[in-house]
DNA sequence: AAATATTTTTAGACTAGGCTAAAAATATTT
DNA sequence: AAATATTTTTAGCCTAGTCTAAAAATATTT
């Protein structure tokens, strides 16, 4: 039932409006959802009443929106689409995790329950996508994972890098350019009050000085 | 450079031209493409004049459509993504050959040189698709192969089932009903003059009788 | 060569999805 | 509580891509 078609504009504005409530935790309002779809507030009023019109929001002038049971069944799986391209294109293509955002972004719209399927099986049913983000399963459950920013860690403490909060280019680039990738072990040597930076030991051989803004964009699995 | 950006629909109708062009060795009328696109003719003569006007075809009033050299390179560009998706759905998500053709069409439009380039690695280098259909190279080239129609057959020869022309899912499930897959082989052993039906022997163990119709539609390679 | 049939274009309308500029509503400061 | 700032909606406009119905052009028959 209910299976009126649902285009790319439509999925993308679903996408934003989970990402923002499960942040926020709360009704996503114009503005932030202008801003991470990158159109004009006029435009975002629009489709807003386009998808309530559809039932896939609940929306209230003035009031911004949320997720229906069904649009929310929609964004959770488009999550799982984009990430489980994210890993196949890092796992079996051979792409950095910093370039593979924007491909990820074309193919979760790609409409076949049964790729998906197949495409999970063919992966390993995957559990995280090559930024640490958890993949929902096809009935839209995430696994979560007990993880801490590096920012909140104490000095001594020991743990892995399992996730990035921030997913840009430059970033991850500069994690890189760090030897700082997934699964990377730290210990926490100093931190710096005057600026909140810390001096880290990683994979038990380099030491590195983390800046805050780096640190409180890395998720951290305590040992 | 010319980087104009090109929509789905545009991809869609520089295919359409292609295949007719191709077919017909000579220019696309409208009712032809309008057939293919399933659109009206109004609407094709309005998309007519957009690629004219982006240089992607060659158009005049009345005359019907061919591809520029712009135009031809995306529409090669657009098969050879099809053809290989298609190959990655049965070759490694274990789709079948009459199932896949609906979901290369989305996948084709997918914008990325580098992931078309590593696909084609990952697969393998692949020449023909799923239904013996050549895969032209990263410049155009297609691979031709030697192959004549099932029906101007003679009897007694013997060949392989290399490709179909028919792509219609009830045609490919049909095939498969009696075993007829690419790579079979096939051996003419009568063919009746009434209908222009033909008996032939499959894989040196099977009999079959197939209609003219059917004979049509397989692309055989003698041996 | 006319008559008839077919194809193609024109005219006018519609929806989706975007925009800017101005007005209205809500939130924050003073 | 006013004044000011911010957010949201409204109004009006635009392009892409679709449609139907009618007119014009081209092709086929008679
Ligand atoms: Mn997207
Ligand atoms: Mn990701
Ligand atoms: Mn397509
Ligand atoms: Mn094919």
């Amino acid at each position: 039932m209910a299976a009126k078609t649902i285009s790319q504009a439509e999925e993308n504005y679903l996408k934003a409006i989970f990402k923002i409530n499960e942040k926020n935790g709360k009704s996503a309002g114009n503005k932030a959802i202008s801003q991470a779809m990158q159109t004009s507030a006029a435009s975002v009023t629009d489709m807003l009443r386009r998808l309530a019109k559809k039932k896939l929001i609940n929306y209230e002038s003035h009031k911004g929106a949320t997720l229906t049971d069904t649009g929310n069944r929609i964004a959770t799986n488009l999550i799982r689409k984009h990430r489980l391209w994210e890993v196949f294109l890092v796992d079996k293509l051979q792409f950095a995790w910093d370039e593979v955002h924007p491909i990820a972004e074309e193919l979760e719209h790609i409409k076949s329950e049964k790729l998906v399927a197949r495409l999970d099986e063919f992966l390993g049913t995957p559990k995280f996508d090559p930024h640490g983000d958890p993949i929902p399963d096809a009935d839209g459950n995430f696994t979560f994972r007990q993880q801490v920013l590096l920012s909140e860690v104490e000095i001594g403490k020991k743990g892995m890098l399992v996730g990035v909060q921030e997913h840009s280019k430059s970033f991850l680039q500069y994690l890189d350019s760090l030897e700082l990738g997934l699964g990377t072990e730290v210990e926490i040597l100093e931190r710096f009050a005057y600026d909140d930076s810390m001096r880290l030991l990683i994979n038990a051989k380099k030491e590195v000085v983390l800046s805050h803004k780096v640190n409180q964009n890395l998720f951290i699995k305590l040992v």
